[in-house]
RNA sequence: CACCGAGCUAU
C-alpha cells in the first residue's frame, strides 16, 4: 500500500491523472485495500487539478470504505475551495471539521489565514492566528508569510513590517518565500530600492535566492522603469543557472 | 529522519 501511496502522490502532483487511475484500478485488481494516504493523495491529485466532482467522489469512496476524514483531508477540501476562489465553502468546511471534532493544526491554520486573506477579511485572519495560539501551536515561518501577505494584500503595509519583528523576535527565521513576499510588496508599491535592499540582505544572510526572487526583482525594477536594473537581475538569474521565463 | 495536507510565481 505505501509504495502505491508514494507513486500516487507524486504522479499526482505532476499531473499524471490517468497514471494514477491505472495505479488505483490496480490495487483494486491485487486487493490491495486502499488507506486514508491512499484516498488522501488521490484527492490531493483532484485538487491541484482543480476538480471539484472528481475530488467529492473520492471523499465518498473514503467514507464508503468505512473510514473517516481527517485533518489532512480537511486541510486538503478547504485548499480546494480556496483554489477554486471558493472561500465561503472553505470557511464552511474549517467549520465543519471542527464539528465534528476534527482539531485543526499548524498547517491548517496556516491555509486559513490565507483563506481569510483572499476574502479580505484580515480581521478573521487575525482570529484565527489568536486561535490557533490559544490552541497551543507556535507559528513557524510559513504561518508569519500568509499572515504578512495577508497585510499587503489589505493594504496594512506597517502591520507586515511589525510581524515581521514579532516573528523575528520570537526566533524565526525568515526563508526565500517570505523574502519573495516582502520584495514583491515593495516591488508592487514602486519602492525597488527597498525591494533591492532586501534582496541583497537575502543573500547576506545566506538565504539563497530562487527563480521566484529574481522573477520578483525583475518585476520591481520593471514596475519602477528601470530596464537597465531589470537587466542585470535577468544576468545574475541566468549566472545562477535559472532558465528565465 | 522519507505513505498524504499549508505561504511567494507578471498586467
Amino acid at each position: 500500500v505505501q509504495s502505491y501511496n508514494t507513486l500516487i502522490s507524486i504522479l499526482g502532483k505532476g499531473g499524471h491523472i490517468d497514471r494514477c487511475r491505472e495505479l488505483d484500478r490496480e490495487m483494486q485488481r491485487m486487493e490491495i485495500m486502499p488507506n486514508l494516504c491512499t484516498f488522501n493523495s488521490l484527492l490531493m491529485m483532484h485538487v491541484h487539478d482543480g476538480k471539484i466532482q472528481e475530488a467529492m467522489g473520492v471523499l465518498q469512496r473514503l467514507k464508503d470504505a468505512g473510514l473517516e476524514p481527517n485533518v489532512v483531508t480537511y486541510t486538503g477540501l478547504i485548499k480546494m475551495y480556496s483554489r477554486a476562489s471558493k472561500y465561503n465553502e472553505a470557511i464552511e468546511m474549517f467549520l465543519e471539521m471542527q464539528r465534528v471534532r476534527c482539531k485543526p493544526d499548524l498547517t491548517t491554520y496556516s491555509l486559513m489565514i490565507s483563506v481569510f486573506g483572499k476574502a479580505r477579511s484580515l480581521e478573521d485572519a487575525a482570529l484565527v492566528f489568536r486561535q490557533m495560539q490559544e490552541a497551543g501551536y507556535k507559528p513557524n515561518v510559513i504561518t508569519w508569510s500568509a499572515l504578512i501577505q495577508v497585510c499587503e494584500r489589505n493594504g496594512k503595509f506597517p502591520e507586515m513590517g511589525a510581524y515581521f519583528n514579532e516573528m523575528q523576535a520570537s526566533g524565526c527565521q525568515p526563508d526565500v518565500t517570505l523574502y519573495n513576499i516582502l520584495m514583491g510588496a515593495y516591488g508592487r508599491q514602486g519602492l525597488s530600492v527597498q525591494a533591492a535592499i532586501l534582496f541583497r540582505k537575502m543573500q547576506a544572510q545566506g538565504v539563497t535566492p530562487n527563480a521566484v526572487s529574481y522573477d520578483t526583482m525583475i518585476q520591481a525594477f520593471c514596475h519602477s522603469k528601470q530596464p537597465a536594473d531589470a537587466q542585470g537581475v535577468h544576468d545574475q538569474m541566468v549566472k545562477a543557472g535559472y532558465v528565465p521565463d
